[in-house]
DNA sequence: ATTATTTTTTAGATGCCTCTAAATTTTAAT
DNA sequence: ATTAAAATTTAGAGGCATCTAAAAAATAAT
């Protein structure tokens, strides 16, 4: 097994090659981990030794199948701990990084399994960054907030930015609720309000203030 | 801050002199930390330089308040944590430990205060050993199971060392729920069955069954 | 009181991750 | 095509936690 800080390097890396998929460089690894690059350096030569990544000196770096098999374990790790401290201990969506950041390298299958459940199996972290499946499967979208949406998409609601009671009391009352389908009908360019349609039928106007605060993807 | 290595020796340490009050023997913290008595020696030397511990050569050693406010923590951690598992995610009481040993090491007062509130403040793990609460209090018995106890003593429900749901709805049922307040009127002899007064005036008759898997603490 | 046994400590070495400084390679600029 | 700049790697060293083997101190046994 690996040790947290080569989990975070995988994290780093796998991160990079989503961005720059030829490869993350010595530089920007050391850069997101707040290290040297010759530590960097260092480092890749044992995860490149245990399979983890594809490393030729001097050239970009990539994860092997196993590598990112083991980043994706922790990214959805990182996200479901997000879920859990947004949703069951209400912290504020912008509080909860550092903290997954230490959670997240907590080894038991069996734990992460049971808490995915006791979420309720979550697609989305509070961010809106989508959570890993057990096999390492993810949409492939980051939700964004519903304002960025345009006339006649169709989306679906897959989180919010704001967690106030008031706000998730409203979205229950209107039946924006988690999954719901949603087609943007018009945007009023005068105030960006919307008017939307739920459940094929339903015409809803909700304010810019709200579509902000509404996270979806693409149907 | 204390390292995780650290924590766990302050830890090992407040176990031992809690039953050895003269101090904790090195051999004694290696077995207890499954290492060797002269790795032990080395961590004592960099825990007494940093005032965590009173530390004489070949002397046993004891912890500073220093020491003590830390490992108290971490047991305030480890056992909000158990409880977390059992009543939250369901673990068994017996599968839960290995997990919590890393969870205890997850630094944020923030969390821990917020976990404690999410689970209501509770008194003791699912073992039925006691939380020390944020200023390092703890009540200073450990729960032992009902059938322990004598008749005409006066005791309160603490937990319970079984989690099935059958269980748990009986205990609801006759009211036997956490911080209830009760005395042991009788013990039948042949069967260990037991007669309890609730509340000052109802009577209880509870099984041996029953008794084993329900932990109380003296009032 | 000596000797034998157990406990504890020192000495010296290893693995992991980190660093600085210097050397090498790649990339960009003229 | 050479040179200058930037990126990357090597070399050598340090901190932390660990180990084994050997020495020293404390405890128990005769």
């Amino acid at each position: 097994m690996s040790s947290q800080i080569q989990e975070n390097y995988l994290k780093c890396i796998y991160k990079l090659c989503e961005k720059y998929p030829a490869g993350a460089s010595t530089n920007a690894i050391a850069e997101g981990l707040e290290t040297k690059p010759a530590t960097v350096t260092d480092m890749l030569k044992k995860l490149s030794t245990q399979k983890l990544i594809n490393y030729q000196k001097y050239q970009g770096v990539t994860l092997t199948p196993k590598g990112k098999k083991a980043a994706l374990s922790i990214v959805r790790n990182h996200r479901l701990w997000e879920v859990f401290l947004v949703d069951k201990l209400n912290f504020s969506w912008n509080e909860v990084h550092e903290v997954a950041e230490q959670l997240e390298h907590v080894k038991s299958e069996e734990l992460i399994n049971r808490l995915d459940l006791f979420l309720g199996h979550p697609k989305f972290d509070p961010h809106g960054d989508p959570i890993p499946t057990k096999n390492g499967k993810m949409e492939n979208n980051k939700a964004k907030p519903l304002q960025e949406a345009k006339a006649g998409e169709k989306m679906i609601v897959a989180g919010v930015l704001e967690h106030s009671t008031s706000f998730l009391a409203y979205l229950n009352e209107v039946k924006l609720t988690l999954g719901q389908k949603v087609i943007i009908k018009k945007i009023i360019e005068f105030d960006q309000s919307m008017q939307l349609v739920i459940n094929k039928k339903d015409v809803l106007f909700i304010s810019h203030q709200v579509a902000k605060n509404i996270l979806v993807i693409c149907q």
